[in-house]
DNA sequence: CGCTAGCTTGACATTCTTCAACCGGAGTGG
DNA sequence: CCACTCCGGTTGAAGAATGTCAAGCTAGCG
């Protein structure tokens, strides 16, 4: 396979498109130099493998545009994605130099690496890296939660539902948009890692795709680019209460 | 109902038996002292209510003795617990004063209470503290993971064994004793618990209870103390590869 | 032009849920 | 002391949701 080449420019974090949401989102001049010291990006392909459960991982990043995956993969091949990181999102574990999950890249990906032995350096020392990343692996504590609650008790439909509404979501604050009224974004996962992320399998994704396309619910323009006419009609399908199952 | 009285003693840091495993695990001394003098203990009985979701919740908590569930309902009551507190597990999230979850003690609990406001202040200016509390999110974060796998892929029957081997283990260290040959513990959980924490209903949990006790993998002694002859034999039950799908 | 990867659809099999009856022990009131 | 009831648990029969297996479609690419 020819060797694509990715778009995606090495900039200063201060033009940093998620200079205030990853886990530098905190820090003063001086500590943004530390890590500007100690950080490196790293590109790759849609469908590329970043590391595999139990490998060294010499690094730890924010993603700074794409999609990544954790997954979770049985004996006998049964697969669950059990992390989804979008733009911001940190990848890896300090103070765990192997990884747990399976890392691929489901879009083409940018990651902002930090060397791992500095970077814990840099934990045990400047409060405010600490305790931002203390917040963000709160957050996404709570997001695991509300994961379980679909994987354990949401039909499928209401999977499907669920997953569109949260890939909206979250592209729409990328976006500066609202969520309301007609929504559009391009779903950065094929069939099969939908599956894996809802617990199903491709088959009754594909058909419950279908289903809501029938209902009116989506419009599907190619199999990637999904419109929503309506946005509280797709949260009215997705189990949740009105505002959203988002901490009361 | 008679307040029957509950015999958890209220001690000094020194000889509380979760001293080494709480958040307050790296403390030194001035530390331990500022964290003794905000906090104070709270006994409930099997079956009480903690707090509702969307309750004030002006504390935090360490459990000390028994076991609390946090549990998710949705509007028309379907419930998916997200979270089993054993001792030393941290309950309440800093800087959020609203529960986000309901949490109940399944059996009769003791917490060691911290004042939320205090304890904010301590995490601010104590590392020990903050670091110990990343440390165990993190954890948490990939026990959540490891049940999203559970809840997402695997069958009612791996379901069962991996919730009770994952109960004997932690029964075990808290007891200080090996988890191989022949195991016993109580289930800290009724069936219609188990049901919750493993996405099934409460009938599919009590089949195959009876199944692995036809198949001499459990015996029961009672409707709540489980005997697990041959540790191994439960662990090929999981459908988790041989080291306990722990991080490789 | 034909191949392949990703996706859709159909027919059938399986697992789990639902609804219902029943069991047994603990606590309660007559 | 006994009957009653309640709660947690077990078991059975029937049905629904989802998985499995298989065929076929379409867009993009060599």
């Amino acid at each position: 396979m020819a060797q694509r080449q990715l778009a995606f420019p090495q900039v200063e974090c201060a033009d940093c498109p998620i200079r205030h949401r990853a886990v530098c989102a905190r820090c003063e001049t001086d500590e943004l130099e530390q890590l500007e010291a100690i950080k490196y990006y790293r590109n790759y392909e849609a469908g590329q493998t970043i590391v595999w459960a139990g490998d060294k991982m010499d690094f730890v990043a924010s993603v700074v545009h794409g999609v990544a995956a954790l997954t979770q993969t049985m004996e006998d091949g049964r697969r669950q994605m059990v992390g989804l990181l979008l733009p911001s999102d940190f990848l890896g574990r300090p103070n765990r130099d192997r990884a747990a999950y399976d890392v691929t890249a489901t879009t083409d990906l940018q990651l902002c690496c930090f060397r791992r032995t500095p970077f814990q350096d840099l934990l045990a020392n400047t409060p405010h890296v600490s305790q931002r990343l203390l917040e963000m692996t709160l957050d996404e504590l709570d997001a695991a939660r509300e994961w379980m609650l679909l994987l354990g008790r949401k039909t499928a439909r209401e999977k499907i539902a669920s997953f569109l509404s949260i890939i909206a979501r979250r592209d729409a604050t990328l976006q500066q948009r609202p969520t309301a009224g007609e929504v559009a974004f391009d779903l950065p996962l094929t069939r099969e890692a939908m599956a894996d992320y809802l617990g199903l399998t491709l088959e009754t994704v594909s058909r419950q795709m279908s289903s809501l396309k029938k209902d009116g619910v989506i419009r599907l323009e190619g199999k990637r680019h999904i419109v929503i006419p309506d946005f509280d009609l797709l949260m009215d399908e997705t189990g949740d209460d009105a505002d959203g199952g988002v901490l009361a």
